[in-house]
DNA sequence: TGTACATCAGTGAACGCGCGTTCACTGATGTAC
DNA sequence: TGTACATCAGTGAACGCGCGTTCACTGATGTAC
């Protein structure tokens, strides 16, 4: 039952889509290919047609997973009426939705300790990501393009994802909320000030 | 041959000496039974004459390797002569030392991701662990017990994390200590003021 | 444009392997008298 | 204190299971004439 070109490519972009929801809610490791081809509507022994392993998914996954999430970061921070386009990207990505939506949330905070022991590709997709994200904050300060502001945006990038994965582990659901709201409000002001 | 129980009792703190390296360097799912019980010299048949489960070893783990974390944190604040022992312990989590050593390092940056995704105790001793490390920032600050210190510290102790995970997940060994440097001067100068 | 053939997307069974867990066994340790 | 017996830490083999990967097969799609 070969499928057309068109219907193979999209088969693919529905494999990565699932893969990515399911790597960030369950975890690259803990996720099996049979698991995600599943999710995908497909038995797992097609897998191979459309990648060489399960590595090259997991890079796949990271990049393209990375790319909506910029995306999305970018669209929050445009909402902003001329200033604090920042504010309101923070405020999104530190999100108690964001929290309880890791499938379809940064892979960054979903995977980071994974993708810290993950293979060159996937550290370097992850890297791309990062510093993605790390752009669109710089383009929301201050003074955008000094050296002292993409240093700022480095940080603030980290704090985020620190912060949104903390909030995540903690079992008491106050915590949670004072994790989340005490990052907003100090990389917010940590952004304006000079 | 049964052993004596003191000797009993030093072989379980052995398995989870190993185990808090092996699951810190591989990550838990990655970390087999037979790994871990290898690393502390014993075949992995004897590992239930001292655990019920997996997941009991790994909330074990996370809540002793926790406390070990944070007794090295606050020895290098009390290094700092006077004042800004906050300044000494933040450099200390945030050094290349600690990046490059997670088997030794804070189970919280090592394994963040997974940890969010582990079963209640597990959850519950990692949550404790987060507050242990925020009670020893607010421990170093101006106006400790204020709410606003605390507050600050959670930030910190989030951001700190998230810099750690961050600087171990890029691949561009300069952008890994812009992320590690970044991070120190934001939250040393955050703690500060005030 | 129609026909014959090669390609290959997807299926479903199978591969070897390592996982977490269980178990019969061993012999030194601990206990009871 | 000495002896007889129960306990149990640790070994090593085995359990069923799901993993990533491979493969023979199917039939619609793509290609060549």
């Amino acid at each position: 039952m070969r499928k057309s070109r068109q219907e193979a490519a999209k088969t693919r972009e529905r494999i990565i889509a699932s893969a990515a929801a399911e790597f960030r809610e369950h975890g690259i490791a803990a996720t099996g290919l049979a698991d995600l081809m599943k999710a995908a509507g497909l038995t797992h022994g097609g897998f191979y047609r459309h990648f060489n392993s399960k590595d090259q998914l997991v890079a796949e996954v990271c990049a393209t997973s990375a790319v909506t999430m910029t995306a999305r970061v970018a669209a929050s921070a445009s909402k902003g009426r001329e200033r604090d386009g920042l504010g309101m990207a923070v405020a999104d990505y530190l999100s108690a939705k964001h929290r309880d939506n890791p499938r379809e949330g940064c892979p960054l905070a979903a995977l980071g300790g994974e993708l810290a022991r993950a293979d060159s590709k996937t550290r370097a997709a992850a890297s791309d990501a990062f510093l993605q994200l790390v752009d669109v904050l710089v383009g929301q300060m201050e003074g955008a393009n000094s050296k002292e502001a993409k240093k700022r945006a480095v940080f603030a990038a980290s704090a985020m994802i620190g912060a949104l994965t903390m909030a995540r582990v903690v079992t008491d659901p106050l915590l949670s909320d004072t994790i989340l709201r005490s990052a907003k409000k100090a990389i917010s002001r940590l952004c304006l000030e000079e």
